[in-house]
DNA sequence: ACCTGTGAAAGCCTTCACAGCA
DNA sequence: TGCTGTGAAGGCTTTCACAGGT
């Protein structure tokens, strides 16, 4: 039973690389049905998303027909389509563990209230910053920093399952095992290490080291862009 | 003239998916070297990294032979052989345009200085931040913070290529362009926007709230794998 | 015996180009 | 006419499996 592609997105198997990019259509839909646009193409919307639009199309195919042949798309209604698909119509709590200057940002960033997520707790080890309070998101809401010796009590009582690992390298691949170990099922790390964990578990890393090496390579290609053996 | 895949990696056309793996590689390999280890098998190597060894051996095949059948790798040739690749033995001025939590943690982080970045610039629009001191990087260099109007004659003093831009979504594109107007041609964007240049500019993404989305999408996913139209 | 390096196969993603519908 | 939705083609990436050295 070949089980062709065209049956994938009837059985809601969206590919990754369209999942990736749902969260960039989400934000660029939200600032147009702002604007009180009513209607947009998928050339506009690609446009403003950084894709071609046969890309686009692709990727909106998989989530539905939710176009309107010679016309486009409901800006409000296409928009409203991908935050179901993206679970973002419900409240995620989030956990933050390590809160340096990176965490701090995290626990700021006012990007994830209006997105489903609420950051509900702020774990460190450092005793001098247990206590400390800290603004959580746009509206000036207050939490306390707890200690990381009541990581377990605290993600139960919170019920998180989305936890985000800000602390050094050193400490993440235990911090990870413990949110795994008291249910947490999906882990954004920003500790340059590579976790190990249940394949149950999803898991991202978000590297800023490696980001910028990334750019030296291309950088330093342009240098020698010639020196080809042919 | 069909020009086959074999001649790529002669010709130093490394595709994009190894070149993203390299930095994981070269971080583990570090490790890995001042841990006194000195040959490691793809198998070893590739566990450390997270990836599969075959995966890890077609990605070393494009840098070159630098393998012994039979034995494994020297870890600190084939590091050696993966920083050239990067251009990490050089070094990269890096100015980091926007210095709230994200910038101040992007300044603070120790990984790029043994990367061969140096933080030679830091901006902002807010005159509060004009003047202050931050340190950056893990000896205690100290920089002040400097002035946007003053964006242009600080890259080029400084003959910074790569530029990072930590600043609020509104503020991006402008940033971006002036950068780009004054030689920067890497850039690394944390606001959320998606940014505009020309072809010739590198520019790489980080977006906190996309990665927490593609969480939330398969952390929904888990709770209605079943709800399938068969 | 062992482990690298690599063609070949399989799978995934993007692009093309146009049928199909408003 | 105009724009979406989608097979088909093409390109890129991963995996397989084994030939080729040590």
């Amino acid at each position: 039973m070949p089980n062709s592609r065209a049956n994938d997105a009837l059985r809601r198997g969206i590919p990754e690389a369209t999942v990736a990019r749902l969260p960039i259509y989400h934000r660029v839909l939200s600032q147009i049905t702002e604007r009180g646009i009513v209607t947009v193409s998928s050339e506009e919307l690609a446009a403003a998303s950084g894709v071609s639009s046969a890309k686009l199309r692709k990727d909106l195919s998989f989530l539905g027909s939710y176009g309107t042949r010679g016309v486009g798309y409901d800006a409000a209604y296409l928009l409203y389509q991908i935050q179901r698909e993206l679970g973002l119509t419900q409240d995620w709590p989030v956990v933050i563990v390590g809160v340096g200057n990176l965490g701090h940002a995290l626990a700021n960033y006012g990007g994830f209230a209006n997105r489903g997520f609420r950051v509900v707790g702020l774990i460190d080890a450092d005793p001098e910053l247990i206590g400390e309070t800290v603004t959580v998101g746009r509206d000036g809401e207050i939490l306390k920093i707890q200690s990381l010796n009541d990581l377990e009590k605290i993600v139960n009582e919170v019920d998180a399952l989305i936890g985000v690992i800000a602390t050094p390298a050193a400490a993440a691949q235990d911090v990870c095992d413990r949110l795994v170990d008291c249910g947490v099922t999906s882990i954004l790390n920003f500790a340059p290490v590579v976790l190990t964990t249940t394949l149950d578990v999803h898991v991202r890393k978000v590297d800023l080291a490696t980001e910028l090496q990334i750019l030296a390579f291309h950088e330093q290609r342009r240098g020698d862009a010639h020196e080809v053996i042919v």
